[in-house]
DNA sequence: AACAGGGTCAACCGCTGTTGC
DNA sequence: GGCAACAGCGGTTGACCCTGT
């Protein structure tokens, strides 16, 4: 099809709607209804062609506007709403009355995923980004523990936020899964790169300009997050889990955020507020990884979306010291959802 | 005060899907 | 079935604003 007609007209005015423009869009549609959107600009006595007299309607002068920053409960619904839909912005949109995708896709872009990335939270899978808590854990335990005390947070630029009880599990993970590798001596060499303990003993006697290349050594294990993942589906110890789990909530309860205090609003404090959420995304993962049996199970939900709709539970925590903690395990997704496919 | 750099967001662009002839 | 017009979507742009130097 390529580009619409109406946009090849020249003599159309572009940039920035005038206040009298958009009086006359609010004027005709109010008169005539909208749609027929090639032949309202002409009716209207607008110069402008019909694509950007729509966006501008259904983007800002549409009466069910709901303009000013979003609430938490809405940016939770984005998110979790994205974790299931992928960029499908006006699939999303239809679940935040009021909000239109592009400001939906705006704020994503803006707000949401950067704080993500600063968590360690790969926006796309919303899976955490275990590259870097395997290459953090790794360096952190062998250099730290060495004489040359280097914050390694700053060095791999994750920041010190990381969970060290998350970075646990994700290194009992790792152990695990070389554990249960195949030990036959063709695959011995390949299970000494897969076990974060050798990598460790490497780094004992680790000097400061080795420190390139002890990242460039570990770099290897960037590629190795799909076999932390099967392992999590191997690992039958779920006490283990739970036990670092439990470690990570008293963590959060005894970290301080000194620069929070009124600023612990939903709106703003969501994500920036520690690594409640970064806790509770992971063990969201955990549980879409196979998990779910061993993250406890919340009995309602009371999230804004809902509807006749089926309770889908991603994994509950059943710590209501935080409402939003279980809140954002659980979401309702409507019967006529297709997690591929948006709407049916 | 002036400038640079980064963040925000309204608007545009190019494409796909749908509909009617 | 083929074509064109239309509606809608997601990605991108660029002007504006804010903040730090």
């Amino acid at each position: 099809m390529g580009k619409s007609a109406c946009c090849d007209n020249n003599g159309l005015k572009k940039g920035p709607w005038t206040a009298e423009e958009d009086q006359k869009l609010m004027d005709y549609i109010q008169k005539h209804g909208h749609g027929r959107w090639r032949t309202l600009p002409k009716n209207a006595g607008l110069r402008r062609c019909g694509k950007s007299c729509r966006l501008r309607w259904t983007n800002y002068l549409r009466p069910d506007i709901k303009r000013g920053k979003f609430s938490f409960e809405e940016e939770e619904a984005i998110i979790q709403l994205h974790s299931i839909l992928g960029n499908k912005w006006s699939a999303i949109a239809s679940r935040l009355p009021g909000r239109t995708d592009n400001e939906i896709k705006n704020y994503w872009n803006t707000h949401i995923k950067k704080r993500l990335l600063r968590m360690g939270i790969d926006p796309v899978t919303h899976k955490p980004r275990l590259d870097l808590l395997q290459l953090y854990s790794v360096l952190n335990s062998s250099i730290y523990n060495s004489s040359h005390q280097i914050n390694i947070s700053n060095l791999l630029g994750i920041g010190p936020t990381l969970n060290p009880n998350l970075l646990n599990l994700a290194t009992s993970l790792l152990s695990s899964q070389s554990n249960s590798q195949d030990t036959s001596p063709e695959n011995v060499q390949e299970n000494q790169l897969d076990n974060p303990q050798i990598h460790q003993n490497q780094f004992q006697s680790l000097q400061p300009n080795q420190y390139q290349a002890c990242i460039d050594s570990s770099a290897q294990f960037l590629n190795e997050t799909q076999l932390l993942e099967s392992n999590l589906e191997q690992l039958n110890s779920t006490s283990q889990a739970n036990s670092i789990f439990q470690n990570s909530l008293q963590w959060e309860e005894t970290r301080n955020f000194p620069d929070m205090g009124e600023s612990l609003t939903p709106y703003c404090g969501y994500y920036e507020m520690g690594n409640q959420d970064m806790i509770k995304s992971s063990f969201e993962n955990l549980s879409n990884m196979g998990f779910s049996s061993l993250i406890s199970t919340a009995s309602s939900s009371t999230t804004p979306l809902q509807s006749s709709s089926t309770t889908y539970v991603n994994g509950g925590i059943e710590d209501e010291r935080d409402s939003f903690c279980s809140n954002i395990l659980m979401y309702d997704i409507p019967n006529n959802l297709d997690a591929n496919n948006g709407l049916l």
